[in-house]
RNA sequence: UGGCCCGUCGUCUAAUGGCAGGACACCGGUCUUUGGAACCGGCGGUGGUGGUUCGAAUCCACCCGGGCCAACCA
């Protein structure tokens, strides 16, 4: 299970939302939905389905009037649909919020909470500052709230120009976070929205509008891109400055999902399409939803590669081939088989008679060879093949045709190339060869051994078609922003319009997928195949071959790693400068003074750099060492360690109720050896979660210990003879593997066990 | 010279202090009327250094590496 849906059963458990699971997909109307969006689309339907009473909402994020178009927001439908995924009746528009996030907004001035600011532009871009200079506040921060409210209802009536105002969030102008450096809500844009026309002359910025959108929906778990990590910041103030309706929704970030040699980001996209890179959103070289489509992809492929990639925060980049593996492994058993003669090479076979004519039974699909379910190919005495099939000088290995070879043409016969013919030029246009009888049907007689099998079309029988070969529309993995252009893969369209099918194919609708053998799959164009001229599109190659391989090596892009690659791998996050030490870390005075004071009274280094950064660890470092001054480094290693841990995890553990006393009795008795550190966990859990002294958390805890040798020593028994591989392991110096024993030991004596002696008797057991 | 986030086989991802596992890719084999498919096998990993612990991929610290943030975009 991923962290999000680990998340989700955590607050199913809780209670938090009351059982609810809402979630929901928020496109921005202003292009076309890629792959990209396709893992964000899987994730949100997708744990909305799993979950009774579930709902994903459809919301369109529609708050700038300069982009959007209702086109947009209906292919996005279709693509979401195609995906295989249903909103029901939640669709919804953030255009249709604007009423509410207007009056949200007063709230906010009348709290002093926003302001109008009538800098320009650049006056408000200068005063923000940068990433390491805090930003200085605007001269309009302070206006009274009736200017402000005033100003605001004026920009509401369009009283004011594009540009002349904004209202922003009042936060802090040196906030480290620069999302909290008075955040842009609205802005003036007199512009027609492509929904609500002429209403509004102000529009809400994202920040603004996305976290009261998800509000006022309802929503439980808002699901969005590693990139709006830092706006999670003002997601949450906003919601609760505006006095939004407790539980709130909670963002939750994921890694976007990043596929190599391909473009997931509209805001590259559009200009390919604008430009005329491409033929359009579409175009089945391109990684929109639609593209894909026409491509021949199908939706079940695109959501197994979704599954395939899993959710995770770690930042990603997937390799093509899952997707390629997805679709071959979807299409092998969907996708009916053909013959494709790409190149036609003319095969006139000698003794076979002029006016003879065969009809061979080829299945639609391996393995299905009932009546229903195969292929009639005629066959005569003159055949087109593949010119890639025939090699005058065939290299080692080449299993197909060649000068006095043998080949298989599947389910016909197996045939020998005795001469070639050629034009003035050289060129090969056609070879003489020879049937061999006891071959028919293509079953070679038993001792017989041909390798090579090929496909074929009879001529004069095959009907054309136009082939459309795809390859990856860029060179490199990670195509700049700058100059796509520049990135362009120029073969990444091959149309071949002299290619042939077998005649079975005559009135093949559009849409239609087909694996032409030995070729890969292809699917007829949705737009362009019609019944008199058929157009396919080639949606993946077949796993790579012999010769696949071959050119993969060698053609464009493809580093394969080197032993000088692995090297750097392996030095990668190794320390240049040698060693260096914890302290050297410390930036200010105060903390190096301090670190100075604490190395005085023993404490390790590491553990008092962490107390030095710490003001408050560090005042209950030296409380409790007043009651215990010879404890110091034990005092210091139990902050640092023990208690870090816990307020990292357990959300019950507070600082603030750790009385300083209390942690020094119970210091003072694990180092005189009254109490095992395991204990004194349990203990300084307590601690935290409930405060008071030592003596009182220790008796209202279970503390006992197991640490009788024949107790234990019966467990591990046990223990040893459930898993005697394990053991066997460990005797033979899986040394490992004593975690294994030792762990089984806490198990099975519900966590009372001494480890520290269950591991020395586990070891003498198995040693000894 | 800021804040936040992230480092597990080549790639993606599990392991919630106790046996580092799966998938893709790659390599090899069996089979085969697709150099396909299927089946079997193999290769290969916790960025580094310290610390805490009986025990660390997991907790702490530092270092190294990567990402995001300075639109009146989302």
């Amino acid at each position: 299970m991923d962290f999000i849906r680990a998340r989700i059963s955590r607050d199913l458990k809780t209670g938090k939302y009351g059982g609810r699971v809402v979630t929901r997909f928020p496109p921005e109307p202003n292009g076309f939905l890629h792959i990209g969006h396709a893992k964000a689309i899987c994730l949100n339907f997708g744990i909305a389905a799993e979950h009774p009473g579930g709902r994903c909402h459809l919301r369109l994020d529609d708050t700038n009037p300069d982009t959007e178009k209702a086109e947009y927001v209906e292919a996005m439908k279709r693509d979401i649909r195609w995906l295989g995924f249903n909103w029901g009746e939640h669709l919804y528009h953030a255009s249709d919020y604007f009423e509410e996030l207007y009056r949200y907004a007063m709230v906010l001035i009348d709290k002093g909470l926003a302001y109008v600011d009538s800098s320009s532009e650049e006056e408000i871009r200068e005063r923000r500052g940068s990433v390491t200079r805090p930003g200085v506040n605007s001269p309009f921060r302070d206006r009274s709230r009736d200017e402000n409210r005033e100003l605001f209802v004026r920009m509401r009536a369009g009283d004011f120009p594009d540009g002349s105002h904004v209202l922003r969030a009042r936060i802090d102008m040196a906030h480290p976070n620069m999302v909290m450096r008075d955040p842009l809500l609205y802005r003036i844009r007199h512009a027609r929205h492509y929904r609500q026309r002429d209403t509004w002359p102000i529009y809400p910025m994202y920040d603004f509008a996305h976290c009261l959108s998800d509000s006022l929906e309802r929503v439980t778990h808002s699901l969005c891109t590693l990139e709006f990590e830092n706006n999670r910041e003002i997601y949450d103030w906003l919601l609760e400055h505006t006095d939004s309706p407790a539980p709130r929704p909670e963002q939750t970030e994921f890694a976007p999902l990043i596929l190599d040699y391909v473009v997931t980001s509209k805001r590259k996209l559009r200009p390919m399409v604008e430009e005329g890179l491409v033929h359009g959103w579409d175009d089945p070289r391109m990684s929109t939803l639609a593209g894909l489509r026409r491509r021949g992809v199908t939706p079940e492929a695109i959501r197994t590669l979704c599954e395939m990639v899993g959710v995770a925060r770690a930042h990603s980049r997937v390799d093509i081939a899952k997707l390629e593996f997805a679709l071959r492994d979807d299409l092998n058993h969907k996708a009916p088989r053909a013959f494709c003669v790409l190149d036609p090479l003319r095969v006139v076979l000698t003794n076979y008679p002029e006016a003879r004519e065969e009809v061979f039974r080829a299945p639609r699909l391996p393995g299905n060879a009932g009546e229903s379910g195969t292929r009639e190919l005629p066959f005569g005495r003159t055949l087109l093949i593949d010119r890639e099939d025939f090699r005058e000088d065939p290299p080692t290995g080449f299993r197909r045709l060649s000068p006095g070879a043998e080949v298989r043409l599947k389910y016909a016969y197996v045939i020998r190339c005795d001469k070639v013919l050629k034009d003035t030029a050289g060129r090969v246009v056609e070879l003489r060869c020879a049937i061999d009888p006891d071959t028919r049907g293509g079953v070679a007689p038993v001792g017989r051994r041909v390798r090579g099998a090929i496909h074929w079309l009879k001529a004069g029988s095959a009907i054309p078609a136009e082939v459309r070969l795809f390859d990856r529309m860029f060179n490199v993995p990670e195509p700049p922003d700058d100059d796509l252009a520049a990135a362009l893969n120029p073969d990444s369209e091959r149309i071949v319009t002299g290619a042939l099918v077998e005649p079975g194919l005559v009135g093949t609708p559009p849409a239609t997928h087909y694996q032409f053998e030995r070729l890969g799959y292809f699917f007829s164009d949705p737009e362009d195949s019609r019944d008199g001229s058929l157009v396919f599109n080639r949606t993946v190659t077949l796993r790579a071959s012999w010769e696949g391989r071959a050119q993969r090596a060698t053609s464009a892009g493809e580093e394969p790693v080197s032993p000088a690659n692995r090297a750097a791998h392996a030095e990668r996050g190794k320390t240049r400068a040698g060693p260096s030490s914890p302290s050297a870390s410390l930036r200010t005075a105060k903390q190096r003074l301090d670190f100075g004071h604490l190395a005085r009274l023993g404490v390790s280094e590491a553990a008092a750099v962490s107390l030095v950064r710490s003001p408050r660890y560090l005042s209950v470092f030296h409380l409790a060492r007043a009651s215990y001054a010879e404890g110091a480094d034990s005092i210091a290693s139990w902050l640092v360690n023990e208690v870090t841990r816990l307020l990292g995890s357990d959300d019950r553990a507070e600082l603030e109720r750790l009385e300083p006393a209390a942690l020094a009795d119970l210091v003072r008795a694990v180092d005189t050896g009254r109490m095992s550190h395991r204990r004194g966990r349990t203990v300084v859990a307590e601690l935290l979660a409930r405060g008071g002294g030592f003596e009182e958390a220790c008796s209202g805890l279970d503390l006992e210990e197991i640490d009788d040798e024949a107790v234990l020593r019966a467990i591990l028994e046990e223990v040893v003879l459930d898993y005697p591989d394990k053991a066997a392991a460990y005797r033979s110096g899986e040394r490992r593997l004593l975690g294994l024993f030792v762990g089984e030991v806490m198990k099975r004596s519900q966590g009372k066990a001494d480890p520290r002696e269950a591991s020395r008797l586990a070891r003498a057991m198995l040693e000894g």
